[in-house]
DNA sequence: CCGTATCCGATGAGATACTG
DNA sequence: CAGTATCTCATCGGATACGG
């Protein structure tokens, strides 16, 4: 980035070169993700109401995907000792910082896909910027 | 964005819920676009300084990624009809717009792993904040 | 209600060798 | 110089059945 001195032979290098996209991606990339952390963003959920609101999860990734996010400390799991039992997900302070990033991606995002479908309506089977 | 649309037809409801996030990460997710997307930013490069430059990355990961992302419309190969050949990416304008979300991501990706070497450093084995 | 366990196909990604 | 072509293995993600 600011210098591209390639001698040292280490992927630490590449990522610090990547500017810390990669530490981000790691934590909320993948497939289930977004969807995850958007819900959340707006409180406390519990695990099936998770479930049912966000289309098409299997409950293998729901768990699998909410485990990673705990463990990178970005939400926190809270079990109600109760009868039937009560499990609930909500965002960590950590977790809240990431706010701007998600809209900024939020954003970026819906332009794009905006100013994809517009290209395509108007050209149709034409790239005539490529 | 693109190839989960065969499977299910009500992941297009999850996308739109996730706010554009997944069309991001469509675009700069994986291990290698964020390498990529980060030395461009910065101007015009020839495919042997990226090659050079991204430690670890195949060519033909190298090729794919570069393929991706100028089919997304986020970078631009100019070929020069040279001896030896010479080829050059750069962004596009679409590509550009993308510096704010790039900035955002960078900052909290190395705000997070700054916390995560503090929080290893002082409680070990011990997470309190649970 | 809130998960695990198991199986399996699709995709991502690395190594190596070759080409206009 | 700037790529292709194959082969291979690891990981992601889906379906289904079962457990506390």
């Amino acid at each position: 980035m600011r210098k591209e001195t390639s001698t040292n032979a280490l992927n630490e290098k590449m990522m610090i070169d990547s500017c810390g996209m990669s530490s981000s991606l790691a934590v909320i990339g993948g497939r289930w993700k977004p969807a995850i952390l958007c819900r959340l963003s707006y409180g406390t959920m519990r695990y099936g109401e998770l479930k049912k609101d966000i289309i098409g999860i299997s409950e293998r990734m729901l768990v699998a995907q909410l485990r990673e996010l705990e463990k990178d400390q970005i939400i926190t799991r809270v079990v109600f000792p109760e009868v039937p039992p009560r499990v609930e997900y909500r965002l960590t302070d950590l977790g809240r910082t990431m706010k701007p990033m998600l809209d900024a991606m939020s954003d970026w995002g819906n332009m794009y896909r905006k100013h994809i479908n517009q290209t395509q309506d108007l050209s149709a089977t034409v790239l005539q910027d490529k």
